[in-house]
DNA sequence: AAATATGTTCCGTGACACGGAACAGAGCTG
DNA sequence: CAGCTCTGTTCCGTGTCACGGAACATATTT
């Protein structure tokens, strides 16, 4: 029972959005019956908000989902230094961890000129796609980075890269430099660079700088990238 | 059903943390047997993670609940205006909305220097003690004001006004002024400056800056929230 | 060795979740 | 306007599976 419930909620990943009760029994597999009746409890619980007919994620989610631990203490150590890289390059900031094939955005900060990215906090695109999948990649258990070349390799944009052998030189030319590189692989004309943070040996999270693709200059946003996830990095270390 | 597992998760509001079996228990009021079950349910959906006879809540609910509509539309609107006020002021900046007689907190940003706040997004302070909660207040529905002030009034600090009668001035004052105080109330050293957003007539959510006591200049930090509780207010309202 | 914590397994009982069938509207279509 | 087809909603009999007391396993304290 709880698990018909779950997988009504995760109707909304990784998009959020609203749903109407037929749309969620066509995507549960579930009689429109018992997602009524589920639905009718998890607005009484405040896990769900109801607006004429169409149900989107409650308040309560937000609540919770704020307090998760490990988001949470990531995401707080680590905004001072998403301000400053801000703050350097006045450009969209990223902050992203890996859950299994796919990057999940913990935290993004960004001025008045909104970038066209199809990344969202909270959200998830796969870890080949972006800059900070690659930094991640680069960094991981390489087991796992194998698994990831031998699957199929999705593809936002054309620009994607779906050569396994080229992410592989990616990859590599991204453990030498400490940087990873994206362009118009998530979003069309939106190019990227990315670096990875680490707690000990491992990379635990990545952040990363997005920029339109006309005035992307690599060299020019290298350093404040680096000096970003190095004090993460060292204030991690320090921390624990 | 659904009950208790959400009476498990309410375990974790306001404040996340981490819970053995046997305090979820006590806390739930439900049997050891029942809650054990429960939980390695929730482990099962993602919605909390164990680590060694601990509970806290899972990564799922972090995606979840980064996807609440509303409040996701309401920070992504807010941030580049949060952004420009903590350049401004280099100061801890806040977001909060009214959630009953509470203010839960939606967003915060701060610079490397923490200050001692009790205030985490997701979280929730009483209206009375706060600025952000006194800005809400001083331009909510007045019929819910009064109950606020009918009723007891909580009480963070030895500065927190627990007298209705001081209270309904210092709301009156910020109805006049535009901009709410508050000093100590929350936190010991901590004082903060607060002005409402509207989305058309009422507020809808209210921002602030907080500075430690000792270089509080509030005449110095009005002129920045004002404008960006302006340019906010103005973005929602063109917005929709 | 006894006492008192913790988490975990077992299992019989009965409450209540389940979902098919039927109903109630709203919006089209012929 | 009847007839069809979508919505969401109520009803209710069936049987499943959640419930929680009792017993157990293990660690820590007395």
């Amino acid at each position: 029972m709880l698990d018909k419930a779950a997988s009504i909620l995760d109707c909304y990943r990784p998009d959020g959005g609203s749903f109407r009760l037929t749309e969620l029994s066509a995507r549960t597999s579930l009689p429109k019956t018992t997602v009524f009746r589920l639905c009718a409890d998890l607005v009484r619980l405040g896990l769900l908000e109801r607006e004429a007919d169409t149900y989107r994620l409650g308040g309560k989610l937000f609540e919770l989902g704020s307090l998760v631990p490990r988001r949470h203490d990531l995401r707080e150590a680590a905004l001072p230094f998403l301000q400053d890289l801000f703050e350097a390059t006045r450009e969209t900031v990223h902050l992203g961890v890996r859950e299994g094939r796919e990057v999940v955005y913990v935290e993004r900060i960004h001025g008045h000129d909104v970038l066209p990215l199809p990344s969202r906090i909270g959200g998830r695109l796969p870890l080949t796609c972006t800059g900070v999948g690659k930094a991640l990649l680069a960094f991981s258990d390489a087991e796992l980075t194998e698994q990831v070349l031998a699957g199929p390799l999705a593809s936002l944009t054309p620009y994607s890269i779906t050569d396994p052998v080229r992410l592989r030189t990616a990859i590599e030319q991204a453990q030498v430099s400490g940087l990873a590189y994206e362009e118009q692989e998530a979003a069309l004309g939106v190019s990227c660079i990315a670096a990875p943070v680490f707690d000990g040996q491992v990379a635990v999270a990545a952040l990363s700088v997005a920029v339109p693709r006309v005035r992307f200059r690599p060299a020019q946003l290298a350093p404040a990238v680096r000096t970003a996830a190095l004090g993460l990095s060292r204030l991690l270390r320090s921390g624990r």
